[in-house]
DNA sequence: ATATAACAGTTAGAATTCTAACTGTCAATA
DNA sequence: TATTGACAGTTAGAATTCTAACTGTTATAT
C-alpha cells in the first residue's frame, strides 16, 4: 500500500514563520487594547488623513473586503479613536480621521512594528538578510 | 512634524506570500468541497491512523486550540469523511480514523497541495531555491 | 485510600473575516 | 433629461478560530 507522505517544507515554513511574525506583534499591542490588523489601520490613517482616506482606501491597502473595513472602523470609533465624516464632495464617501487617543499611540505601535521586524533577521548576516529580501520579492513576484 | 513611515518590509512579504499560497490551495480545493486546513487533516489522519491519532495529536500538529479540533471534526463526522471511537484503554480519548469517502480524496489533495508547493519555487533556480529554504529554516529558528 | 492535579474533550460565547443582498449617490450615455 | 451602471458603504448571516468554564477520566502524592 503506498502511503507517500506530503511534502511542503516551503509552505509550512512560511505559515510558520508568519504565525510567528503576527503572534509576536499581537502579544505586544494587546497590552494596549488592540490587535496588529487595528493597529496598522491606525498608522495607515495617521500617515495619509491629510490626503483623505477613505475606506475602499484601506481595503485596497490591507487586502480586506469592504465589509471588514466597515465592521472594523465601527469598532475604531465606538472606542474613540477615529471619527468617520462624510465628505461635502461626494456623499458616497466617508473620510477618515485619526483623533487624539488614536494619534496618541501610532508611535508606540510603529516601535512595535519595527522591533519585530528586526526579529525576522535577527539571526541572519547582512549579507543573508540582503539574499533573503531579494529571494522574498522574487518568490511573491513569480508565483 | 516628523511622519516618518513605517516600513516593515520582510512583516509584509512573508504575510503577502503566505496569503498567496492559502489562497491559491483553497481556490482548487473548494472544487472538492473542503478548505486547505481540513484537507490537511484529512491527509495526516490518513498517514497515522495506524499509530492511532487522538484530538490532541491534531492540535499539536496544527498549532490549534482544542476546542478548534472539536469544531472542525464535528464537521468533518457529519458529512461522514471520519469516525471517532472512544478507546477502551482511555475512556478521555477519542481515536480518529478516516471512512472510505475520506480516504478517496486524500490523494487529490495530496497532489494539489504539491503543485502549490512547487508553484512557491517555480521563479527560482535549483541553487536560489536551496538557500532560500535554508534562510528560511534560519529566520524560524532565531526568530 | 483519598484528595488533588493533570489530561482530553466539549460547550457557550466572542472576535474576525467573508459573501450576498441591499441603499443611496454619482457618472455616462443615448 | 432619464436611464442605466458604477461606486461606497452597510447589514445579515455564515465560517473559522479563540478563551473560559465545564464534565469526566486517569495519574500522582500524601
Amino acid at each position: 500500500m503506498s502511503k507517500e507522505t506530503l511534502h511542503t517544507p516551503y509552505s509550512d515554513l512560511i505559515r510558520d514563520i508568519g504565525m510567528n511574525i503576527k503572534n509576536m506583534a499581537n502579544d505586544r499591542l494587546s497590552e494596549l487594547g488592540l490587535n496588529a490588523q487595528q493597529g496598522q489601520m491606525l498608522g495607515f490613517i495617521f500617515e495619509n488623513q491629510e490626503k483623505g482616506v477613505i475606506q475602499k482606501d484601506l481595503a485596497d491597502r490591507f487586502n480586506r473586503k469592504g465589509a471588514t473595513i466597515t465592521s472594523m472602523l465601527q469598532g475604531l470609533e465606538k472606542k474613540g479613536y477615529i471619527k468617520r465624516i462624510i465628505p461635502e464632495d461626494n456623499e458616497r464617501q466617508k473620510k477618515i480621521y485619526l483623533l487624539k487617543k488614536g494619534a496618541d499611540l501610532v508611535e508606540e505601535f510603529n516601535k512595535i512594528f519595527t522591533e519585530v521586524e528586526k526579529n525576522i533577521t535577527h539571526g541572519l548576516s547582512e549579507a543573508e538578510s540582503k539574499i533573503f529580501m531579494e529571494l522574498l520579492i522574487k518568490v511573491k513576484a513569480t508565483m
